[in-house]
Order: structure tokens, then C-alpha cells, then sequence
DNA sequence: TAGCCGTGGTT
DNA sequence: TAACCAAGGCT
């Protein structure tokens, strides 16, 4: 554990106070939002932009406004009711929480990180945001935006590492206020200034709060220098295939026949490779009569 | 731990 | 236009 940097407030004050004046008015923010209506918009919002998850996390809190009311439902609901988010073992594993919190944590969503950081699909990030954003604990809340932040701010360089090391864990906790709440708020804070000023392409740097205090610009922000960052194109991988194949079952009312499946994708050795990992991760169900289902 | 897991908007 | 990117988690 690094220890605080004396002038921290240098970077948390200018931060929190653009945030009072710049903070989207999101509905999982609002003052009546509910442990587990911030769960849900958590998990909705791993790796998906904000204006994907809006619409589809207000349809999931008016149909499932509690752990239990989402738990009676068979889980191929959950899937169904997914839509076109992406991910789609997101809501598996959604369904899977709304079970355990049921039956294991008395319908209440938990408030102690380790308790729902052992919950399906919640790691250290998702488990540290709900700590903080519902139940104002002091977490280092260290997301893709809040690793960019503190490698521009901090580090001084464009983008931080690919994976997660001890060294920014560190530093997150180094900048924490004190105070639980205020912990909490600068949480936020950060992360939102990486979503609107601090963004991965083109920063706004003529936006922002602490530019005054910052090492990359400083340094005349220069391009990062390592290795490529992402790869995998989409087209014609078995991504793209079983997205075609679950999109025909969310689509149907009930069952259906392999020929509906056999549609979608013409390589048929990809797409039964496709169809078997879909039923391997629980995301479709094979019958006994031969067709095909969301899961119950 | 690196690779896998969807989808669509932006540059 | 293809590549990049988006509040990660799991194995």
C-alpha cells in the first residue's frame, strides 16, 4: 500500500468539484435508486456504452424491481429480455445473482465487498462500484476509464497497461479521500471524467479540471508507445455466429426446429461448434424431441 | 494469463 | 473503411 501523496487534493478536489457541475443525470445515480437497481445497470454496463444500456435497464426495473421478482422467472427470460446487448452469459449470470441474493442474502443485495464479489459475475471491479455507488464504502473503484485517468494524470502516459497490475491498485487506494462518502463520490467522479473529458481517442483536455496537474500533458502528450492494444475483428468468428444463433431463439415464442438454427450460418462445422458452446455455457437448451430453447 | 465472450457507434 | 472502443469476468 502506497502511502498518500501529500498534495493529493491537488487531484481530488478540482476533480470532485467538475464533477457537481458535469455529472450525467443517470437514472441508477438518482437519490431513489436501490442496491439492486445499481447492480443490474453494473453488470448491463460491462464493456457496453451507456446509451445501449439506458432503455433496456429501465424495461429490467419495471419487470424485476427486486432480486426475487427476476429469481421466479426461468433464466431464458433474463436472456431474452437481454436484447441486443451483447454478452449474453451477462445475464446468465444476472439471473444466477438474483437466485443467490434470494435464497442465500435474505432478497437484499449484499454490502460487503467480499460477500458480492463470490456472486456470479461480479469481480473485483463491479464488486468494489456497488460497495461504493450503493452503500457509500471506500473502495478503489478502478475501471477501464478511472486506469486511463490515473496513466495520463499520474503516470504520464496515454493509455495504462493491458492488464491490471499491483502498482495501480495501489495508487488508486493512494488517492482515496478519508471519508467513505466522499470516498464514494470521488469514485464516481473520476470515472465519469474519464467517460466525458479524458476519453480513450480524442481527450478534451481543454475541459479539464486538473490539466494544470497533469503528467502526459505535461509531457506534450505523447502516443503511446507498446504494443497493439486490441485485435480480433468480428465478421466470420464464432462470436458472430452464436450471436445469430441466439438471436433466432430470443426472437421465437417457444422451441425450435435445428433447420431455423441451420439458417443463419452456412459453415455448418462452425456453426455446430457455435451451437454446442452456447449449450455448454447454459445459454441454450437441447430438448428431448430434438429442438432448441432458452434456458428454463 | 492470454484468449474468449456480442454488438454497434465513432473515427 | 477498417479499426477502435465501450462502467469486465471467467477459465
Amino acid at each position: 500500500m502506497t502511502a498518500a501523496p501529500p498534495n493529493a487534493a491537488r487531484y481530488t478536489e478540482p476533480i470532485l468539484g467538475w464533477y457537481d457541475e458535469h455529472a450525467r443525470d443517470l437514472p441508477w445515480r438518482a437519490p431513489g435508486a436501490t442496491p439492486w437497481a445499481i447492480l443490474v445497470s453494473e453488470i448491463m454496463l460491462q464493456q457496453t456504452p451507456v446509451a445501449r444500456v439506458l432503455p433496456v435497464w429501465q424495461q429490467w426495473m419495471e419487470r424485476w424491481p427486486t432480486p426475487a421478482a427476476l429469481a421466479a422467472e426461468p433464466s431464458g427470460e433474463a436472456v431474452r429480455a437481454w436484447g441486443r446487448l451483447g454478452y449474453p452469459r451477462r445475464a446468465l449470470r444476472l439471473h444466477a445473482c438474483a437466485v443467490a441474493i434470494t435464497e442465500q442474502h435474505g432478497g437484499q443485495v449484499p454490502s460487503s465487498y467480499d460477500v458480492l464479489r463470490a456472486l456470479p459475475g461480479i469481480g473485483a471491479y463491479t464488486a468494489a462500484a456497488v460497495a461504493s455507488f450503493a452503500y457509500r464504502q471506500r473502495h478503489a473503484v478502478l475501471d477501464t476509464n478511472v486506469r486511463r485517468v490515473l496513466a495520463r494524470l499520474l503516470t504520464g502516459v496515454e493509455y495504462p497497461p493491458k492488464s491490471q497490475t499491483a502498482a495501480e491498485v495501489a495508487l488508486a487506494e493512494s488517492l482515496l479521500p478519508h471519508d467513505p462518502p466522499t470516498a464514494a463520490r470521488w469514485a464516481v467522479a473520476v470515472m465519469e471524467l474519464g467517460a466525458l473529458v479524458c476519453t480513450a481517442r480524442t481527450p478534451r483536455c481543454v475541459d479539464c479540471p486538473v490539466l494544470s496537474s497533469c503528467a502526459w500533458h505535461r509531457a506534450g502528450r505523447p502516443a503511446y508507445d507498446g504494443p497493439p492494444r486490441r485485435g480480433q475483428t468480428y465478421a466470420g468468428t464464432d462470436r458472430q455466429c452464436r450471436g445469430r444463433l441466439l438471436a433466432v431463439l430470443r426472437h421465437a415464442d417457444g422451441p425450435v426446429d435445428k433447420p431455423a438454427l441451420d439458417v443463419v450460418w452456412s459453415d455448418p462445422v462452425q456453426r455446430e461448434r457455435a451451437l454446442d458452446g452456447l449449450i455448454a455455457d447454459g445459454l441454450v437448451d437441447p430438448l428431448d424431441d430434438g429442438r432448441y430453447a432458452l434456458p428454463s
